[in-house]
DNA sequence: GTTCTAGAAC
DNA sequence: GTTCTAGAAC
């Protein structure tokens, strides 16, 4: 076993390989529950290729990035085709390998605990898939001010719905369950 | 990424 | 006194 293969940050490589975590995979990617969901409904499509992080990719991955958000969007439909999802990248990620976040807009889970969690999919930490690819396109390569995100997760509390802000995560977290999900689709 | 827990905040 | 957050983890 190579030096480090068992650290935390290389957790995804195992899961990829975990048949009770994969839910599907063909030819490029294969799809996992995320083992701590912050939603109802939480996936993490990775391409079988091994591409470390955003960093990483280039134009020649523009039909992948695009494969990997349609597989996303279709994996979400199946799980629930009434609550209202996004599709991104954290832009400072903490695991290695890359992964698209598919994740249900609800934030109903046990597992979102910190602040870290709540402002790293509701912020511009999370950064859109099609912004991704629209910037590679562009640009021929990713970029993120990595200082800026750091700060962002230290951001007040927000509601994502409708931008109240809040002292305590338990406080919030009583807050957005009120707000009904299903109703934001295509919004 | 999570767990644990000291001490801040209430 | 209890709730909650934030930083170390060798």
């Amino acid at each position: 076993m190579a030096k480090n293969s068992g650290h935390w940050s290389q957790g995804l490589l195992a899961s990829m390989n975990d048949a009770a975590a994969v839910v599907d995979a063909d030819d490029r990617v294969v799809i996992i529950k995320d083992k701590y969901p912050k939603a109802l409904f939480h996936f993490l499509v990775l391409p079988r290729q091994k591409i470390p992080n955003l960093k990483s990719v280039t134009k020649n991955d523009l039909s992948l990035l695009e494969h990997i958000q349609k597989k996303g969007e279709e994996i979400a439909h199946r799980a629930n085709s009434e609550l209202k999802f996004r599709f991104g990248y954290h832009a400072v990620p903490s695991m290695s390998h890359l992964h698209m976040h598919v994740i249900s807009q609800d934030f109903n889970s046990p597992c979102l605990k910190t602040k870290k969690h709540w402002n790293s999919f509701t912020t511009e930490y999370f950064v859109d898939s099609k912004d991704v690819i629209r910037q590679i396109k562009v640009k021929g390569q990713f970029s993120t001010d990595t200082q800026r995100m750091n700060e962002l997760l230290k951001s007040d509390l927000r509601c994502h719905v409708c931008g109240k802000c809040f002292a305590t995560i338990p406080s919030l977290k009583a807050h957005i369950v009120m707000h009904d999900v299903t109703k934001l689709k295509d919004s």
